[in-house]
DNA sequence: AACTTGACGAGGG
DNA sequence: CCCCTCGCCAAGT
């Protein structure tokens, strides 16, 4: 049973979102993949709407790097001037570097995919 | 029970 | 880079 109003359904989402350092950001869709089964870019940020308190909700941004609490509860300006308070540099078109800023939970760290290995 | 609505995401033009 | 279309899944009407 995966409900928004489901306390346990959403506390999965958030135990990710506080592993979040400052000065980094995690994805909807990416928090979604971690958790898997039932959850989808859509309904993690569903869950954002409201959080707990100690959640760094300003960390998660979509998956162009861009911020998406557009004209919503809380204003989108707000969200990127605590990020850059933070040390994320967004671009003129109000982008960020996912390369540079994407954190990824310990465990997940994305496929070093061999190739290009310095040592053999 | 059908239809619309999102703090989304990948793909194509 | 911008815009649109679909697929996604639970909520609200």
């Amino acid at each position: 049973m995966t409900s928004y109003s489901d306390q346990q359904y959403r506390e999965r989402v958030y135990e990710i979102v506080r592993q979040i350092p400052a000065g980094k950001v995690m994805t909807y869709g990416q928090i979604a993949l971690i958790l898997g089964e039932g959850y989808t870019a859509r309904t993690v940020g569903y869950c954002m709407h409201s959080v707990d308190d100690g959640v760094p909700w300003q960390r998660v941004i979509n998956s162009q790097g861009k911020i998406s609490t557009d004209r919503l509860t809380l204003p989108h300006s707000l969200q990127q001037s605590i990020l850059e308070s933070e040390g994320v540099t967004f671009n003129d078109k109000g982008k960020c570097d996912l390369g540079m800023y994407q954190w990824h939970p310990k465990g997940h760290e994305p496929e070093p995919d061999g190739q290009t290995r310095l040592f053999g």
